[in-house]
DNA sequence: ATGTTTGTAATTCTCTCAGTGACAATAGGG
DNA sequence: CCCTATTGTCACTGAGAGAATTACAAACAT
């Protein structure tokens, strides 16, 4: 049999979604028919015949198969586009339940707020993407970042940084001179470096080499820093708040040291 | 303990989306809390304390909570807006890789078309509302439609009727009079009639009231005709194309009829 | 009529998940 | 400094879902 990668890459994006692997093959292989049989199905995938009514019974649930009810019975897919809108409807429509849900739900009796010493562990390329734009917006005087990776100049993150106020100092640095030139182009209101930090670069250390990813002060009192683990490619940060905050005390003295070459733009 | 009813619709939710009870019920506990323990959660959850940190390890991948590793560690959900962002990003992100991977794989030979009698079951509100959708787009005459319910009147399928262009006779019927007013008012340009068709007001035979859910003819040569089962209140639907198709011939007969009481506006 | 195809159902094995308890490491109070 | 309650990690169990296979009855073609 013979199984093109993308055909294995959609099969593995649906049961992410939800389906399990006789429903996510038969689909898949519906796609790639125009029309068909259980027989000619389970001649495609791997799917057990006899498992194939099954499988396109609960896809027709989810509104992405169509059935003839014939004898054979023959199963074909929605067209592309109306399945993606299909299961975009679907989890916009469960996002939302969720949004009203938690928004109406919230905030339990609470008694002390601990002062102290607060860093907190988060991970994931979305959400730390999503908490840099939240503190980009929040920002009232001075944003630094630091870019260590390519990957991370998302359109999202593009779109936020040109989106901060004129009276804000915008800094951004890099590690390489290429990276900076992308930056300029794409956030010409930004005073743009290379970062003098050379061990960003990675750690000398034998093999482990963990990669900066960025590196984020806002109004010298918030400070998320993230890496990017080398096997799984997956982005972990830290975050700290306050102006005396342990964390960002470090991050001050580290921008007065070597961080930024020149005070001013070079 | 107590579990609002919100609560459990956001678990529910969650659940939905991927997650297990357990990484659900601490997700939604931290949003009741603004930071919490292991030991608190588990109080005001009924996850078991033990597995509470397995849960939140998922969890924090996910990009859904923060972690402080301190002694006892602490925990605390990302901001609401946040996780629904994040969780947004997430799914559009695998709905585009659907999209991209299935766009670039699709049809393998095939040999003959067959020609006859098709007639195509689906079933769910979002792909029968998508397929109406995509149909309306195509006509290019006449687009008759009968709305047996009032939940079907959504806002997207509004939205599709007021894009159709003005030489194409819209004509749209409702089983009530009140409902014939609502469908007036949003959308202005339609021909509106009640139908004539008492049966489908919910067939006698005792107790199973199938009740009619739309009723759609495109050109006089593509019809959908769906229905609403009464205990789960899904909606399915039978589809055909085609001048000669069985089902297509039965429909302009019916149309003939009973339909549409006077064959122009009233 | 008969042999093949088609659809349903039952069965086995595996793996995840819900739920529980054992245990070492770690506070924190006397 | 010691003792005890708390905290974090593991390992285990039973139940249920999913993968894979087989048996069998109904429908079909020749």
């Amino acid at each position: 049999m013979d199984t093109p990668e993308n055909v294995e890459d959609a099969v593995e994006v649906l049961q992410k979604l939800g389906l399990n692997e006789y429903e996510a093959q038969c689909f898949v292989g519906l796609t790639r028919l125009n029309t068909g049989t259980a027989k000619k199905l389970s001649e495609l995938t791997d799917v057990p015949r006899t498992r194939v009514y099954d499988a396109i019974r609960v896809l027709e649930v989810w509104g992405l198969v169509e059935i003839q009810h014939s004898s054979p019975q023959q199963f074909r897919a929605v067209p592309l586009e109306e399945a993606i809108a299909t299961l975009r409807g679907q989890y916009e429509g469960y996002v939302e339940r969720l949004h009203d849900a938690l928004d109406t739900v919230d905030v339990v009796e609470e008694d002390d707020e601990s002062p102290v010493q607060q860093i907190w562990a988060m991970s994931g390329q979305t959400a730390i993407e999503n908490r840099a734009a939240q503190l980009i917006k929040k920002a009232t005087d001075e944003i630094v970042l630091v870019i260590g990776d390519e990957s991370l100049l998302t359109e999202n993150l593009v779109d936020t940084l040109n989106e901060v106020d004129d009276d804000i100092d915008l800094i951004i640095g890099t590690l390489t001179e290429p990276l900076q030139e992308q930056v300029r182009a794409v956030v010409p209101d930004a005073t743009t470096f290379v970062s003098g930090l050379e061990w960003l670069h990675g750690e000398s250390t034998t093999e482990n080499k963990t990669s900066i990813g960025r590196l984020l002060l806002i109004d010298r009192s918030t400070i998320l820093v993230s890496s990017i683990l080398p096997d799984t490619k997956k982005e972990q940060a830290i975050f700290g708040e306050g102006f005396g905050n342990g964390l960002v005390v470090i991050a001050r003295r580290i921008m007065a040291h070597g961080l930024i070459p020149a005070r001013d733009p070079q």
